[in-house]
DNA sequence: GGTAATAACATGTCATAACAAGTTTGGAGA
DNA sequence: TCTCCAAACTTGTTATGACATGTTATTACC
């Protein structure tokens, strides 16, 4: 059991080793399609089952995304330039060994209110789609997402797997490039609701954070209220970050 | 469409909903063994694949883990107490939009150095398994992480996927709970390899992190040299985190 | 030429089947 | 009683096949 040990792997961690070094390698950048499932069970020599489980696992690590009837592309990295670094070093350090996870509480049509319809440009009569969550950080609830879509973005919303993060979804399968987002804090007590949904007395103390954000071109396509536990609000104070790095990028990337 | 539109939504979905609900409902603690696969399949009137689906899904979200012959089991929430807390705000706020993923590079069994001989409280005639991996954010490599295991330990890594992290595998699947950790910092310059994996020139500076690992037992399980890029390193600052919080835990949970 | 039906192709879901490999259990034999 | 081995049970891997559903390109009709 000397060196690099690849001894017998499976079939279909080979086929996704293969893809991950040439996605990594750049030779599929962002947005490229990749080879169909039925090319790759040729190229490779496998059935289809082997072939997806190796595109699934190359998706969970959001490489890739696919698209129904269309195939499968090469994923966008970078999201949201604003804050692309700075979980870098921490994430890096930390990242191991916690779990998040998120668990949709609803999803549905609304009649929206005068500011969810004013953050989104949406006319008196039209719809927007409203979606809550819960977020948990190691088994324990830390956030109540409350989001507001636009009625041609939110559509598409019903038949996805919203237990996961969202933005990589617009991005990547909704093909919406997201860009700037603006935020605002302040403290409240929890209503009965939230408290019920983060496992809290009702008039606990929580943050409560309103995001508004706005594809590349500016248009808004998500406004959120997001209530945070009262426990987690410290955090708040991490979010100050040193902005005189070197340069954002250097040699060779 | 209104309201809770589940209309249709797949099979595998809904068992992984489910058994979602049922381990945040505390109906299986952590490591406790879930229904066997033939049990599910029973019980839900679907075929095996089916299953796997659903339970593939709660694993990749860290709700389970399942270990060959054995079981499928509850996995175990927090990890490493010292930080548990603190991503909890960063993360929800911002994770929603960068990509993390590692790449093996080569893992085999060394004689080790003296340093990791008494790091991990190796007799000199036992050998160590040493893990060299790239880790990713956004497409970009910040680390290389080299770490040593003691044979007992490193003899199970063979066979496990490492292009994820490799704490919760540990605690989770190996059975190792982890204690504390011991970790020192230090800038030095990049030498040829490092710097040919992180793609920066040789000599350009870099984070220097030594870390320790020790089982609850205060076992040493795992000793590494991590090597941050250098435009990553001001993040240093931010592992300086505000220690008045209220509680660590309060009413509820 | 424009449009609408259709074929071809992509991924999504699900069933049945088989064997490999790790773990536990119980029984046979010393 | 203790040890060892085989049976039974677990998850892991892989194949074949089928139909559903979404997309794109082509073809035929008006």
């Amino acid at each position: 059991m000397k060196d690099n040990a690849m001894q017998h792997q499976p079939l279909y961690l080979q086929i996704k080793d293969t893809l991950k070094k040439q996605i990594l390698e750049g030779k599929y950048v962002p947005y490229q399609k990749m080879p169909s499932e039925s090319e790759l069970m040729a190229s490779f020599g496998v059935s289809r089952i082997t072939v997806r489980q190796a595109l699934r696992d190359l998706h969970r690590e959001g490489l890739i995304f696919t698209t129904q009837g269309k195939g499968t592309f090469a994923s966008k990295p970078k999201a949201m330039q604003e804050v692309q670094h700075l979980e870098g070093f921490e994430e890096a350090m930390n990242s191991q060994g916690y779990e998040t996870s998120a668990q949709l509480v609803s999803i549905r049509e609304v009649n929206p209110t005068k500011e969810v319809q004013e953050k989104l440009n949406i006319q008196s009569k039209e719809g927007a789609v409203e979606v809550i969550r819960v977020r948990y950080l190691n088994r324990e609830p830390v956030s109540v997402d409350t989001s507001f879509f636009p009625m041609e973005v939110g559509r598409h919303l019903f038949s996805r797997d919203l237990g996961r993060d969202i933005f990589p979804l617009l991005e990547n399968e909704l093909n919406i490039p997201l860009g700037r987002a603006e935020i605002s804090l302040e403290a409240r007590p929890a209503d009965a609701n939230i408290a019920k949904l983060l496992q809290m007395e009702p008039g606990a103390p929580i943050m409560w954070v309103q995001r508004l954000t706005h594809d590349v071109n500016d248009n808004p396509v998500d406004y959120e209220y997001l209530a945070f536990r009262g426990d987690s609000y410290k955090y708040h104070f991490h979010v100050e970050r040193d902005r005189t790095r070197t340069s954002g990028k250097q040699g060779g990337l």
